[in-house]
DNA sequence: ACCTGAACACCGTTCAAGT
DNA sequence: ACCTGAACACCGTTCAAGT
């Protein structure tokens, strides 16, 4: 095919494409090329609407993050610890439904528009309960690193129960098999992982909150 | 130089090679070929002794985690709300150490001995709080999540400020650039990010130790 | 068992050139 | 501005072969 310029394709539209990869192939499937062999172009041609595969992944983490329903989480009706909570599973939810999705987040940092928007209503949140801007600033960062580092640890695991079955443990690296009771004993009894998400945030919410307003419980 | 057995090299080496490449060279500068090279061996002899490049990256893991003072979590004589906020500063400090000792740690499961011990030992100390076993696994859960979401926001950030330089932003992807007037605010009288982290999971362990024991303050 | 060399099927990115 | 084609300097991994 000559080239010159064709029918224009938007940079939302190579967005989405790489979503479709990375949920059909997984993020090691997320390249330049490969996204623009599924929408018909060069590789080069990419570089007209990303100046690098990190800008595209950049792009990626921001509409995860767009979808957010920020406005709802700045309802002064709700109480802000339900609105902070409702946020924080919505998140966690988006972060897991794309496989990837955790490893883009980690790959560059949350410094695009609606990362910030969403650390913004955070603080706002938390100086709405009285809290001092310092002490809210820093609870914004708990609750961004709680979340995060959930959404993390079950990326991991889903990410290994793809590549390699589930009941495949190392090869005899390490040969004490029952050296950990506690930890053996307690993933009996459990299996609900979100209740999990929601029992730790809720936590750490009682923690953040305890004696600055009348909402914290 | 002709093929046969060499003066054996161990996993050790390896490792090791692939963690000065990783602090003077990045993460993604470490590769199988780039540290055979390194080690005066061809990529494929590699192959003997790991099977992947993943069984790298997940020794390396299990080389930050190795350094863990377990055995002083372990102490029964100091209060366990001291001795896992030592774990987990130490372990952020560890994970910070390596420039992108995070993005091993999130591409892969944290399955591995010594993470498994960690987790034991997590959740030993809170059952030691009179915390019921349930609640102890999901409370170690909470503190594995918060420190390594902290670790990674950290990452991410001085990444970006290693690849790009501190006060380049994008070129005008957004144009309200002060729409977010908490955030810059807090930003401005604050800047000790350590003390953050440490305040955040003080905040953590008030919510999850509250009511269970008695030396929860 | 430990290693080499060649090969396969990929990458991100740059550059000169076309329309 | 948008695109192609060729090229550079890389990847992880496999396979056959040597000692």
């Amino acid at each position: 095919m000559k080239p010159g310029p064709r029918r224009s394709i938007s940079q939302t539209d190579i967005v989405e494409t790489a979503f479709e990869i990375l949920e059909q192939k997984g993020f090691a499937a997320v390249s330049i090329r490969g996204v623009a062999a599924a929408l018909g172009l060069t590789p080069t041609a990419m570089y007209t609407y990303f100046p690098s595969k990190n800008a595209l992944l950049r792009a990626m983490v921001e509409q995860v993050l767009a979808g957010l329903d920020l406005e709802g989480a700045a309802d002064a009706d709700v109480d802000w610890r339900d609105r902070v909570l409702a946020l924080a599973v919505d998140l966690r939810s988006r972060l897991a439904a794309h496989a990837g999705a955790m490893l883009l987040v980690t790959s560059g940092p949350l410094d695009g528009p609606h990362a910030r928007r969403l650390t913004e209503t955070l603080i706002a949140g938390f100086t709405s309960e009285r809290m001092p801007l310092a002490d809210a600033a820093r609870a914004a960062d708990a609750v961004r690193a709680y979340v995060l580092g959930a959404a993390a640890l079950d990326a991991a695991v889903r990410a290994a129960e793809a590549s390699e079955g589930p009941a495949t443990a190392g090869p005899a690296l390490w040969t004490e098999a029952t050296a950990h009771p506690l930890t053996d004993a307690a993933a009996e009894l459990d299996g609900d992982a979100d209740g999990g998400f929601a029992w730790g945030l809720d936590r750490l919410l009682d923690g953040l909150l305890a004696g600055v307003g009348a909402s914290a419980t």
